[in-house]
RNA sequence: GCCGAAGUGGCGGAAUUGGCAGACGCGCUACAUUCAGGGUGUAGUGCCCGUCAGGGCGUGGAGGUUCGAGUCCUCUCUUCGGCACCA
């Protein structure tokens, strides 16, 4: 072997081999038991950066464990590869966007080989090519044939940047998710919707299924989803034939409400300024207090404000007439747009009814005040309104509330469901927060939406037979005004497929995140040209087994392609309702507290990184720097320290390689344990050895603390390093000094490849490590023999002793009390009790 | 406000079921290597007192359970993430 590391030369040489090999390349085979590891696609936007880099590493050193341990392993990557960045660079250069998208995969596969990630790249997917969107439109044409998609006019989310629309999940704190700087407008369009919220149920009751996702992210679909079960309740407008349908949770509180607010755009509005004295008055405050409403979305110290519309609406449950207003913090996309206002148990309630001197009304007292002291007055206003400082928004029991009086919050709210639901005034519904999926994009670089506009047929889809609908080249992009496909007469233009006639094309494309919901099923077989997906390779290889990405997408993609695979097991394509099994998100890598970002200029490129210490360095330091799921500070340090680690372990097989190429390593004899013959030293070293195999073995099953899994190899090579007089004596023969670099080697190998495999080959095997088996770790030898066991007295640590690991409780017992120290500490005392615990530790308790 | 995660040396972080707090790495200090620098090697490195021996303190804070708490319980503070006048 050379006798120095040179991580270019040693890393270009395996990545031709393993190429050459095919050795990544993984086929069904129902003999061998699959894993599916999955990363999530990358963006192509250029170059990979470190956070790739640390998704992908941890996926590659699952990948390659997996594979020793003979599982038959997919691990597939692929390219999300339409969306606005190429567009934009588009419209700047005039250059055309596939041009930019195909140059960065081409630019980025190779710096993702420069890593040596265990890809197939036979599997290789792009989303931009017809080949992969036609059957985006196809997935939208069977959505559009069970009403999963759906037109309609509404109010939707515009960023002028992007100059489209944006779905609400890209959204983030009023601004558009690519521009935090941009305030997201509202417009009124047509656009195309998948029906999501079909699937609200579903999505939150199959969380059953996902244990093996993190409870975080659970959490935030939850939230996202947002259900919450209540009433809607009719209150008649009085002298109108109109009623408004209000959404509660709290209908047990409903004889205490004391007016109704409506959203400013109500429906109910235009039917109150027409029957209104004085309309042009009402108008104005419905529009001004709309104007302050969007406002207030933005701003955290927002203020409640309304106006009296001047009509009274009609409670059902007691017949009194209360005031109708108009409230700025009433959403019209949520429940119905109007809701009880109930100041005494509602703090949003309250502060408004305080501010314009509504009526307040206790009717819920808490369970402890219930006979005790004076019950509020009969009708509950007055002193007790004044006194109230906050609503009371908790359950309790409640009063003043007619026959429902005395009852508990949850009973009244099941018996006020059931009667408004008999009496045909109410009745009991669910709301989600939940809203479809806008997928309508103004843009260009995008899969055309495969629909067809005829005069005389309406909305068209476009025939199976004639997909794809293919993305023209030749259009030039503005980045102004409409969509960029209107631009194209020869686009557009098109015969309607139902009746022949002249009839014209939707010109919006989709939202990139149709592409990426399904886009790991196409791994499974990415040519195929008669369906989207082939059953038999899915059948065999899902559940993607384990998931890994940024938990950026939370909400985003891991909604939507769950949301996917229930449309495609209704579809009958497959026959699990949920994708995956596991998921893992791990943390970011950030610099100088920041996450690395262009415009921080914080930024640190892999590329150079590899160049100056090595792709295993690299991915040595993304693992060993912090625990996976937690965020990763970048440090030039650090990952010096990684190649000094990398460069010391070479040297170390390097120095013995010659002398050890043709000797077999040691194996255990038949006997248990197996250690006969071994001298001290050489237990000591294999003892270090087999801890190291069983700590990482039993940490790639669950833990996944890679962190620790290094530090153990550094460990291990340290302990080699220091038995080197050892070993020069002759004391540990050649056969145990094989076995255990054999399992530094191969413990390392999942983690820093190319390394590993050169150092296999220095120490006389041929082949990658990626061909040999994990080692099995030997409980018996990984066993201490001698133990250190603390002493303490009352609790403090006195003294320690050496003990055999066989050493009995007696003997532990007199061992201890012989200490000097500990006789020392006992002295004038007499002992109370000496708990032992078997191989760790004795504890005498004294007075 | 609701939901979720997290607080341990100068820094990144270890401590899997309650049992030696600080593994491993970075940084720092000293020494060595005929040593320009870098590299490499050896030793040391939680804080305080002490020349040593040794002692005390110590996992955001306050209580508690226990022979024993970073770990369990109660309260509390701080930070980060998600949702948010969602009725």
């Amino acid at each position: 072997m050379d006798p120095s590391y040179d991580p270019q030369q040693i890393e270009a040489k395996w990545q031709e081999r393993w190429a050459r090999e095919k050795l990544f390349e993984a086929d069904p085979d129902p003999a061998r038991r699959k894993y599916y590891v999955l990363e999530m696609l990358p963006y192509p936007s250029g170059d990979i950066h470190m956070g790739h880099v640390r998704n992908y590493s941890i996926g590659d050193a699952l990948a390659r464990y997996l594979r020793m341990l003979g599982y038959n392993v997919l691990h597939p990557i692929g390219w999300d590869a339409f969306g606005l960045p190429a567009e934009n660079a588009a419209i700047k250069s005039g250059r055309h966007p596939s041009e930019f998208t195909f140059s960065y995969i081409d630019r980025m596969r190779g710096q993702l080989q420069r890593l040596g990630f265990s890809y197939d790249w036979r599997r290789e997917v792009a989303s931009c090519v017809p080949e992969y969107y036609r059957w985006n439109q196809w997935f939208f044409i069977k959505m559009f044939e069970r009403g999963l998609a759906y037109r309609k006019k509404s109010r939707v989310n515009w960023c002028a940047k992007c100059e489209t629309v944006l779905a609400n999940e890209q959204v983030v704190n009023g601004c558009c998710w690519r521009h935090e700087d941009t305030l997201v407008e509202e417009r009124e369009l047509e656009q195309w919707f998948l029906r999501i919220t079909a699937y609200a149920d579903a999505l939150l009751d199959d969380m059953k299924e996902m244990v093996r996702w993190p409870e975080r992210v659970l959490a935030m679909q939850r939230n996202w989803i947002g259900k919450s079960a209540g009433a809607e309740v009719e209150f008649p407008v009085d002298g109108l034939e109109e009623s408004m349908r209000i959404f509660t949770t709290r209908i047990d509180t409903i004889f205490g409400c004391t007016a109704v607010f409506l959203a400013p755009d109500h429906p109910l509005m235009e039917k109150f300024v027409a029957a209104s004295p004085a309309p042009d008055a009402l108008r104005r405050e419905a529009e001004r207090i709309r104007a302050s409403s969007l406002q207030a979305r933005l701003d955290v110290n927002f203020r409640k404000e309304g106006a009296p519309t001047g009509f009274t609406a009609r409670n059902p449950f007691n017949g009194e007439s209360v005031p109708v207003w108009i409230a700025n913090f009433v959403l019209t996309g949520y429940g119905t747009g109007a809701v009880m206002a109930v100041p005494a148990h509602d703090q949003r309630d309250f502060e408004f009814c305080s501010a314009y001197g509504l009526k307040i009304r206790t009717v819920i007292v808490p369970e402890s005040a219930v006979g005790a002291g004076p019950n509020p007055p009969a009708n509950g206003e007055g002193a007790a309104s004044s006194a109230l400082t906050k609503a009371f928004t908790e359950d309790g029991v409640l009063v003043n509330s007619g026959p429902y009086s005395g009852l508990g919050s949850a009973e009244a709210r099941e018996r006020m469901t059931r009667d408004a639901e008999t009496q045909g005034f109410g009745k009991g519904t669910i709301q989600y927060r939940l809203k479809d999926w806008g997928v309508s994009r103004q843009r260009y670089w995008g899969t055309p939406i495969p629909m067809i506009y005829c005069s005389g047929c309406g909305v068209v889809p476009v025939p199976e037979s004639d997909l794809p609908v293919v993305l023209p080249r030749n259009v030039k992009l503005t980045g102004q005004g409409r969509a960029a496909l209107a631009t194209v007469p020869e686009f557009v233009a098109v015969k309607c497929p139902k009746c022949g006639g002249p009839a014209e094309r939707e010109t919006d494309t989709m939202d990139t995140f149709v592409d990426s919901s399904w886009y790991f099923y196409r791994y499974t077989d990415p040519k195929i040209d008669t369906a989207p997906i082939n059953r038999e390779a899915v059948k065999y290889w899902f559940p993607v087994d384990q998931y890994i990405g940024g938990i950026e997408h939370a909400i985003l993609h891991l909604i939507y392609m769950r949301f996917f695979t229930k449309v495609m097991r209704d579809l009958g394509l497959v026959e699990f309702s949920e994708p995956v099994a596991r998921l893992f998100t791990q943390g970011m890598v950030i610099k100088d507290g920041a996450k690395m970002s262009k415009s921080k200029g914080n930024v640190v490129d892999p590329v150079a990184m590899c160049a100056r210490y090595g792709a295993d360095a690299v991915r040595l330091y993304m693992l060993f720097a912090a625990p996976p799921e937690k965020d990763l500070d970048w440090s030039d340090a650090g990952i010096e320290g990684a190649a000094r680690f990398l460069n010391r372990v070479y040297r170390l097989v390097a120095r013995h390689a010659g002398r050890l190429r043709g000797v077999s390593a040691w194996q255990a004899s038949g006997d248990a344990g197996g250690s006969n013959g071994l001298s001290a030293a050489e237990r000591r070293l294999l003892r270090k050895a087999h801890q190291t195999l069983r700590h990482v073995t039993e940490d790639m099953e669950e833990r996944w603390h890679f962190n620790t899994d290094v530090a153990l190899t550094m460990e291990l090579s340290n302990e080699i390093g220091a038995l080197e007089d050892a070993i020069e004596a002759g004391s540990i023969r050649a056969e145990v000094l094989k076995s255990a670099l054999e399992i530094l080697v191969l413990t390392l190998a999942i983690f820093v490849p190319h390394l590993s495999d050169e150092l296999w080959e220095g120490l006389g095997h041929s082949g990658s490590t990626l061909r040999v088996a994990w080692p099995k770790f030997d409980a018996g030898l990984a066993a201490e023999e001698e133990l250190e066991i603390p002493v303490q007295v009352n609790g403090k640590l006195r003294a320690r002793i050496g003990v055999p690991a066989s050493a009995g409780e007696d003997e532990i017992r007199l061992r201890a009390l012989a200490e000097p120290k500990v006789r020392e500490h006992l002295a004038g005392l007499h002992v109370v009790r000496i708990i032992i615990v078997p191989q760790k530790l004795v504890n005498i308790v004294a007075k």
